[in-house]
DNA sequence: CGCTTCTTGCTGCAGTGCAACATGAAACTG
DNA sequence: CAGTTTCATGTTGCACTGCAGCAAGAAGCG
Protein backbone atom coordinates (compact mmCIF):
# COMPACT_ATOMS: atom_id res chain seq x y z
CA UNK A 1 0.00 0.00 0.00
CA UNK A 2 1.37 3.40 -1.15
CA UNK A 3 2.31 5.80 2.09
CA UNK A 4 -0.84 7.91 3.17
CA UNK A 5 0.07 11.49 2.38
CA UNK A 6 -1.20 12.64 5.93
CA UNK A 7 0.04 10.07 8.26
CA UNK A 8 -2.66 9.18 10.58
CA UNK A 9 -2.51 10.44 13.81
CA UNK A 10 -2.23 7.21 15.34
CA UNK A 11 0.57 6.18 13.26
CA UNK A 12 4.15 4.37 14.19
CA UNK A 13 5.99 7.45 14.90
CA UNK A 14 8.88 5.52 16.35
CA UNK A 15 9.45 3.37 13.44
CA UNK A 16 8.70 6.22 10.74
CA UNK A 17 11.06 8.42 12.56
CA UNK A 18 13.72 6.13 12.56
CA UNK A 19 13.14 5.38 9.27
CA UNK A 20 13.57 9.00 8.24
CA UNK A 21 16.91 9.35 10.08
CA UNK A 22 18.60 6.08 8.39
CA UNK A 23 17.41 7.16 5.19
CA UNK A 24 19.37 10.93 6.23
CA UNK A 25 22.37 9.08 7.16
CA UNK A 26 22.45 6.85 3.70
CA UNK A 27 21.95 10.07 2.15
CA UNK A 28 24.49 12.30 3.55
CA UNK A 29 27.11 9.18 3.25
CA UNK A 30 26.20 8.73 -0.15
CA UNK A 31 27.34 12.66 -1.38
CA UNK A 32 30.33 12.79 1.42
CA UNK A 33 28.19 15.30 3.86
CA UNK A 34 28.41 15.11 7.36
CA UNK A 35 25.12 14.92 9.52
CA UNK A 36 26.84 16.29 12.39
CA UNK A 37 25.12 15.79 15.96
CA UNK A 38 23.72 19.44 15.36
CA UNK A 39 21.98 19.00 11.85
CA UNK A 40 20.52 15.43 13.28
CA UNK A 41 18.85 16.76 16.06
CA UNK A 42 17.44 19.80 14.09
CA UNK A 43 16.36 17.02 11.63
CA UNK A 44 14.74 15.11 14.48
CA UNK A 45 12.92 17.79 15.87
CA UNK A 46 11.19 18.44 12.61
CA UNK A 47 10.47 14.95 12.54
CA UNK A 48 9.06 14.22 15.62
CA UNK A 49 6.39 17.15 14.82
CA UNK A 50 5.38 15.97 11.90
CA UNK A 51 3.87 19.77 10.65
CA UNK A 52 5.99 22.37 9.86
CA UNK A 53 7.62 24.23 12.50
CA UNK A 54 9.28 28.22 12.48
CA UNK A 55 12.58 28.45 13.11
CA UNK A 56 12.56 30.06 16.67
CA UNK A 57 10.08 27.03 17.41
CA UNK A 58 12.69 24.59 16.23
CA UNK A 59 14.83 26.65 18.66
CA UNK A 60 12.72 26.71 21.38
CA UNK A 61 12.17 22.94 21.16
CA UNK A 62 16.00 22.35 21.20
CA UNK A 63 16.50 23.95 24.25
CA UNK A 64 17.46 22.10 27.14
CA UNK A 65 19.97 22.45 29.97
CA UNK A 66 22.97 23.72 27.79
CA UNK A 67 21.11 26.73 26.61
CA UNK A 68 19.60 27.38 23.13
CA UNK A 69 20.86 27.20 19.66
CA UNK A 70 21.13 30.46 18.30
CA UNK A 71 19.11 31.28 15.27
CA UNK A 72 21.92 31.52 12.42
CA UNK A 73 22.88 27.64 13.75
CA UNK A 74 19.54 26.35 13.25
CA UNK A 75 19.11 27.89 9.80
CA UNK A 76 22.48 27.19 8.30
CA UNK A 77 21.61 23.57 9.85
CA UNK A 78 18.05 23.99 7.55
CA UNK A 79 20.18 24.84 5.30
CA UNK A 80 22.62 21.84 5.32
CA UNK A 81 19.09 19.92 5.32
CA UNK A 82 17.43 21.57 2.43
CA UNK A 83 20.46 20.99 0.62
CA UNK A 84 20.65 17.33 0.85
CA UNK A 85 16.74 17.21 -0.10
CA UNK A 86 16.12 16.39 3.69
CA UNK A 87 13.90 19.44 4.90
CA UNK A 88 11.50 21.58 3.00
CA UNK A 89 10.21 25.07 3.52
CA UNK A 90 6.64 25.72 3.60
CA UNK A 91 7.07 28.94 1.69
CA UNK A 92 3.76 30.06 2.82
CA UNK A 93 4.02 29.56 6.21
CA UNK A 94 8.29 30.49 6.57
CA UNK A 95 8.28 26.80 8.04
CA UNK A 96 9.94 24.10 7.47
CA UNK A 97 8.83 20.46 7.51
CA UNK A 98 10.89 17.53 7.45
CA UNK A 99 10.66 15.21 3.61
CA UNK A 100 9.33 11.67 4.11
CA UNK A 101 9.95 10.50 1.11
CA UNK A 102 12.80 10.05 -1.25
CA UNK A 103 12.38 12.18 -4.22
CA UNK A 104 15.85 13.60 -6.34
CA UNK A 105 16.96 17.02 -6.42
CA UNK A 106 14.77 18.74 -8.49
CA UNK A 107 11.07 16.63 -8.42
CA UNK A 108 8.11 18.36 -8.25
CA UNK A 109 6.59 17.93 -5.09
CA UNK A 110 3.13 19.86 -3.95
CA UNK A 111 2.30 20.55 -0.34
CA UNK A 112 -1.12 19.98 1.23
CA UNK A 113 -1.49 22.44 4.22
CA UNK A 114 -4.54 21.54 6.30
CA UNK A 115 -5.52 24.80 7.76
CA UNK A 116 -7.49 23.30 10.80
CA UNK A 117 -4.32 21.13 12.20
CA UNK A 118 -1.91 22.30 10.17
CA UNK A 119 -0.35 19.62 9.15
CA UNK A 120 1.55 19.07 5.90
CA UNK A 121 1.42 16.81 3.44
CA UNK A 122 3.22 15.95 0.40
CA UNK A 123 1.76 14.94 -2.65
CA UNK A 124 3.58 13.62 -5.70
CA UNK A 125 3.08 15.95 -8.70
CA UNK A 126 4.35 14.37 -11.85
CA UNK A 127 1.40 14.68 -13.91
CA UNK A 128 0.85 17.88 -13.22
CA UNK A 129 4.73 19.39 -12.99
CA UNK A 130 4.50 18.26 -17.05
CA UNK A 131 1.94 19.98 -17.87
CA UNK A 132 2.92 23.58 -15.75
CA UNK A 133 6.28 23.56 -17.14
CA UNK A 134 4.69 23.07 -20.45
CA UNK A 135 2.79 25.57 -19.93
CA UNK A 136 6.00 27.93 -18.46
CA UNK A 137 7.57 27.08 -21.63
CA UNK A 138 4.50 28.54 -24.20
CA UNK A 139 5.04 31.81 -22.40
CA UNK A 140 8.88 32.18 -23.28
CA UNK A 141 9.59 31.04 -19.52
CA UNK A 142 13.15 28.75 -18.81
CA UNK A 143 11.34 27.24 -15.66
CA UNK A 144 13.69 25.67 -12.88
CA UNK A 145 12.06 24.32 -9.75
CA UNK A 146 7.90 25.02 -9.54
CA UNK A 147 7.09 25.91 -5.87
CA UNK A 148 3.51 24.39 -5.41
CA UNK A 149 1.20 24.89 -1.79
CA UNK A 150 -2.24 23.98 -1.29
CA UNK A 151 -4.24 24.92 1.27
CA UNK A 152 -7.34 23.12 2.84
CA UNK A 153 -8.71 20.52 5.01
CA UNK A 154 -6.97 17.12 5.30
CA UNK A 155 -8.83 14.21 5.85
CA UNK A 156 -8.22 13.43 8.81
CA UNK A 157 -9.56 16.62 9.95
CA UNK A 158 -12.83 16.38 7.41
CA UNK A 159 -14.14 13.60 9.53
CA UNK A 160 -14.66 15.45 12.28
CA UNK B 1 -3.49 39.02 -29.49
CA UNK B 2 -3.49 37.53 -26.16
CA UNK B 3 -1.44 40.20 -23.45
CA UNK B 4 2.12 38.95 -23.00
CA UNK B 5 2.98 37.71 -20.41
CA UNK B 6 5.78 39.42 -19.58
CA UNK B 7 5.57 42.90 -20.62
CA UNK B 8 7.85 43.97 -23.13
CA UNK B 9 10.77 46.62 -21.64
CA UNK B 10 9.46 49.27 -23.68
CA UNK B 11 5.75 48.63 -23.43
CA UNK B 12 3.31 51.73 -23.22
CA UNK B 13 3.09 51.78 -19.50
CA UNK B 14 1.57 55.02 -18.82
CA UNK B 15 -1.37 53.52 -20.55
CA UNK B 16 -0.75 49.86 -18.43
CA UNK B 17 -0.98 51.78 -15.79
CA UNK B 18 -3.98 53.86 -15.97
CA UNK B 19 -5.73 51.19 -17.18
CA UNK B 20 -5.15 48.95 -14.54
CA UNK B 21 -5.91 51.77 -11.91
CA UNK B 22 -9.55 52.31 -13.79
CA UNK B 23 -9.93 48.18 -13.32
CA UNK B 24 -9.03 49.08 -9.44
CA UNK B 25 -11.63 51.81 -9.43
CA UNK B 26 -14.54 50.18 -11.27
CA UNK B 27 -13.62 46.57 -9.06
CA UNK B 28 -14.18 48.64 -5.44
CA UNK B 29 -16.95 50.25 -7.09
CA UNK B 30 -18.31 47.64 -7.70
CA UNK B 31 -17.95 46.12 -4.37
CA UNK B 32 -18.67 48.98 -2.01
CA UNK B 33 -15.29 49.14 -1.27
CA UNK B 34 -13.05 52.73 -0.60
CA UNK B 35 -10.26 53.10 -2.80
CA UNK B 36 -9.02 55.58 -1.06
CA UNK B 37 -5.72 57.81 -1.66
CA UNK B 38 -3.42 55.88 0.58
CA UNK B 39 -4.75 52.71 -1.24
CA UNK B 40 -4.63 54.06 -4.58
CA UNK B 41 -1.13 55.32 -3.55
CA UNK B 42 0.28 51.99 -2.36
CA UNK B 43 -1.39 50.28 -5.72
CA UNK B 44 0.29 52.97 -7.94
CA UNK B 45 3.77 52.01 -6.27
CA UNK B 46 3.46 48.73 -7.43
CA UNK B 47 2.36 49.34 -10.68
CA UNK B 48 4.89 51.90 -11.51
CA UNK B 49 7.25 49.09 -10.57
CA UNK B 50 5.81 46.04 -12.40
CA UNK B 51 8.40 44.00 -9.98
CA UNK B 52 7.77 42.80 -6.81
CA UNK B 53 8.49 44.75 -4.41
CA UNK B 54 8.56 44.19 -0.52
CA UNK B 55 6.79 46.43 2.20
CA UNK B 56 9.95 48.61 3.65
CA UNK B 57 10.54 48.96 -0.30
CA UNK B 58 7.00 50.12 -1.24
CA UNK B 59 7.13 52.70 2.07
CA UNK B 60 10.67 53.83 0.45
CA UNK B 61 9.17 54.84 -2.47
CA UNK B 62 5.87 56.35 -0.95
CA UNK B 63 8.10 58.81 1.25
CA UNK B 64 8.07 62.05 0.62
CA UNK B 65 7.97 65.64 2.17
CA UNK B 66 5.63 64.54 4.31
CA UNK B 67 7.66 61.78 5.72
CA UNK B 68 6.64 58.03 5.59
CA UNK B 69 3.61 55.95 6.07
CA UNK B 70 4.11 53.47 8.99
CA UNK B 71 4.80 50.07 8.00
CA UNK B 72 1.57 49.04 9.63
CA UNK B 73 -0.53 51.15 7.35
CA UNK B 74 0.91 49.95 4.16
CA UNK B 75 0.26 46.33 5.44
CA UNK B 76 -3.10 47.26 6.08
CA UNK B 77 -3.51 48.56 2.35
CA UNK B 78 -2.05 45.82 1.18
CA UNK B 79 -4.29 43.60 2.59
CA UNK B 80 -6.98 45.24 1.35
CA UNK B 81 -6.10 45.41 -2.16
CA UNK B 82 -5.26 41.90 -2.06
CA UNK B 83 -8.70 41.18 0.04
CA UNK B 84 -10.11 42.77 -3.76
CA UNK B 85 -7.78 41.18 -6.01
CA UNK B 86 -5.50 44.35 -7.08
CA UNK B 87 -2.33 42.64 -5.35
CA UNK B 88 -0.62 39.49 -5.00
CA UNK B 89 1.55 38.16 -2.80
CA UNK B 90 4.44 36.41 -3.89
CA UNK B 91 5.36 33.92 -1.01
CA UNK B 92 8.58 32.96 -1.81
CA UNK B 93 9.94 36.82 -2.03
CA UNK B 94 8.03 38.27 1.02
CA UNK B 95 7.14 40.86 -1.97
CA UNK B 96 4.03 42.08 -3.46
CA UNK B 97 3.04 42.59 -7.14
CA UNK B 98 0.07 44.17 -8.95
CA UNK B 99 -2.48 42.19 -10.58
CA UNK B 100 -2.68 42.81 -14.13
CA UNK B 101 -5.15 40.41 -14.90
CA UNK B 102 -9.19 40.45 -14.07
CA UNK B 103 -9.31 37.29 -12.85
CA UNK B 104 -12.31 36.19 -10.16
CA UNK B 105 -11.44 35.70 -7.02
CA UNK B 106 -10.26 32.31 -6.87
CA UNK B 107 -8.82 31.53 -10.00
CA UNK B 108 -5.36 29.81 -9.77
CA UNK B 109 -2.57 32.30 -11.29
CA UNK B 110 0.71 30.43 -11.39
CA UNK B 111 3.22 33.27 -11.05
CA UNK B 112 6.56 32.49 -13.51
CA UNK B 113 9.62 34.55 -11.47
CA UNK B 114 12.58 35.61 -13.24
CA UNK B 115 15.52 35.20 -11.26
CA UNK B 116 17.81 37.16 -13.44
CA UNK B 117 15.54 40.52 -13.36
CA UNK B 118 13.28 39.56 -10.82
CA UNK B 119 10.20 40.34 -13.17
CA UNK B 120 6.85 38.26 -12.38
CA UNK B 121 5.10 36.99 -15.18
CA UNK B 122 1.38 35.91 -14.23
CA UNK B 123 0.02 32.92 -16.38
CA UNK B 124 -3.15 31.16 -16.59
CA UNK B 125 -3.41 27.85 -14.67
CA UNK B 126 -6.46 26.45 -15.81
CA UNK B 127 -5.36 23.61 -16.95
CA UNK B 128 -3.39 22.68 -14.04
CA UNK B 129 -5.63 23.58 -11.55
CA UNK B 130 -8.11 20.81 -12.35
CA UNK B 131 -5.61 18.40 -12.51
CA UNK B 132 -3.87 19.94 -8.87
CA UNK B 133 -7.31 19.91 -7.29
CA UNK B 134 -7.79 16.33 -8.76
CA UNK B 135 -5.28 14.96 -7.22
CA UNK B 136 -5.45 17.08 -4.02
CA UNK B 137 -8.57 15.04 -3.93
CA UNK B 138 -7.32 11.89 -4.37
CA UNK B 139 -5.50 12.25 -1.47
CA UNK B 140 -8.84 12.92 0.71
CA UNK B 141 -7.93 16.47 0.87
CA UNK B 142 -10.36 19.34 0.15
CA UNK B 143 -8.33 21.86 -1.27
CA UNK B 144 -9.41 26.04 -2.03
CA UNK B 145 -6.61 28.42 -3.30
CA UNK B 146 -3.46 26.29 -4.39
CA UNK B 147 -0.62 28.34 -5.14
CA UNK B 148 1.90 28.37 -7.86
CA UNK B 149 5.30 29.63 -8.29
CA UNK B 150 7.55 29.28 -11.11
CA UNK B 151 11.37 30.27 -10.71
CA UNK B 152 12.98 30.70 -14.31
CA UNK B 153 14.13 33.01 -16.74
CA UNK B 154 11.81 35.22 -18.52
CA UNK B 155 11.81 35.68 -22.49
CA UNK B 156 13.61 38.89 -22.47
CA UNK B 157 16.49 38.12 -20.11
CA UNK B 158 17.03 34.85 -22.07
CA UNK B 159 17.78 36.43 -25.49
CA UNK B 160 20.66 38.35 -23.85
C1' DC C 1 52.43 17.36 12.30
C1' DG C 2 50.87 21.22 9.67
C1' DC C 3 47.55 22.59 6.32
C1' DT C 4 43.07 23.04 4.47
C1' DT C 5 38.29 22.69 4.85
C1' DC C 6 34.15 22.35 7.17
C1' DT C 7 31.36 23.32 11.23
C1' DT C 8 29.93 25.87 15.04
C1' DG C 9 29.62 30.00 18.05
C1' DC C 10 29.03 34.95 18.68
C1' DT C 11 27.59 39.72 17.84
C1' DG C 12 24.84 42.45 15.52
C1' DC C 13 21.46 44.04 12.38
C1' DA C 14 18.01 44.67 8.62
C1' DG C 15 13.56 43.21 7.04
C1' DT C 16 8.84 41.29 8.03
C1' DG C 17 4.50 41.47 10.11
C1' DC C 18 1.16 42.54 13.29
C1' DA C 19 -1.38 43.54 18.09
C1' DA C 20 -3.53 47.02 20.72
C1' DC C 21 -5.13 51.26 21.29
C1' DA C 22 -6.43 56.16 19.88
C1' DT C 23 -8.09 59.34 16.60
C1' DG C 24 -10.52 60.86 12.55
C1' DA C 25 -13.62 60.53 8.63
C1' DA C 26 -17.69 58.74 6.36
C1' DA C 27 -22.15 56.60 6.16
C1' DC C 28 -26.50 55.63 8.28
C1' DT C 29 -30.59 56.64 11.00
C1' DG C 30 -34.21 58.47 13.41
C1' DC D 1 -28.78 67.50 11.84
C1' DA D 2 -27.08 65.37 16.06
C1' DG D 3 -26.00 60.77 17.44
C1' DT D 4 -24.42 56.30 16.37
C1' DT D 5 -22.00 52.99 13.95
C1' DT D 6 -18.61 51.67 10.89
C1' DC D 7 -14.51 52.04 8.58
C1' DA D 8 -9.76 54.14 7.77
C1' DT D 9 -5.64 55.97 9.45
C1' DG D 10 -2.06 57.04 12.93
C1' DT D 11 1.06 55.65 16.93
C1' DT D 12 3.59 52.79 19.80
C1' DG D 13 5.66 48.81 20.50
C1' DC D 14 7.13 44.31 19.80
C1' DA D 15 7.88 39.45 18.12
C1' DC D 16 9.55 36.77 14.36
C1' DT D 17 12.54 35.95 10.23
C1' DG D 18 16.91 35.65 8.18
C1' DC D 19 21.47 36.48 7.51
C1' DA D 20 26.43 39.00 7.28
C1' DG D 21 30.90 38.95 9.16
C1' DC D 22 34.20 37.43 12.03
C1' DA D 23 36.45 34.07 15.44
C1' DA D 24 37.28 29.65 17.29
C1' DG D 25 37.20 24.48 16.97
C1' DA D 26 36.92 19.98 14.82
C1' DA D 27 37.79 16.81 11.01
C1' DG D 28 40.17 15.14 7.10
C1' DC D 29 44.57 14.79 4.35
C1' DG D 30 49.30 14.59 2.65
Amino acid sequence: MPRAIFPAPDHDHERCTSTAIAHAEARCAARAQRLTPLRRQVLETLLASHNPLGAYEIIERMADKNGRPAPITVYRALDFLRDNGLVHRIESRNAFVACVHNHSGDDLVVFLICERCGAVGEGPGGAVAEALKASARAAGFSPKSPLIEIVGICSHCRQR
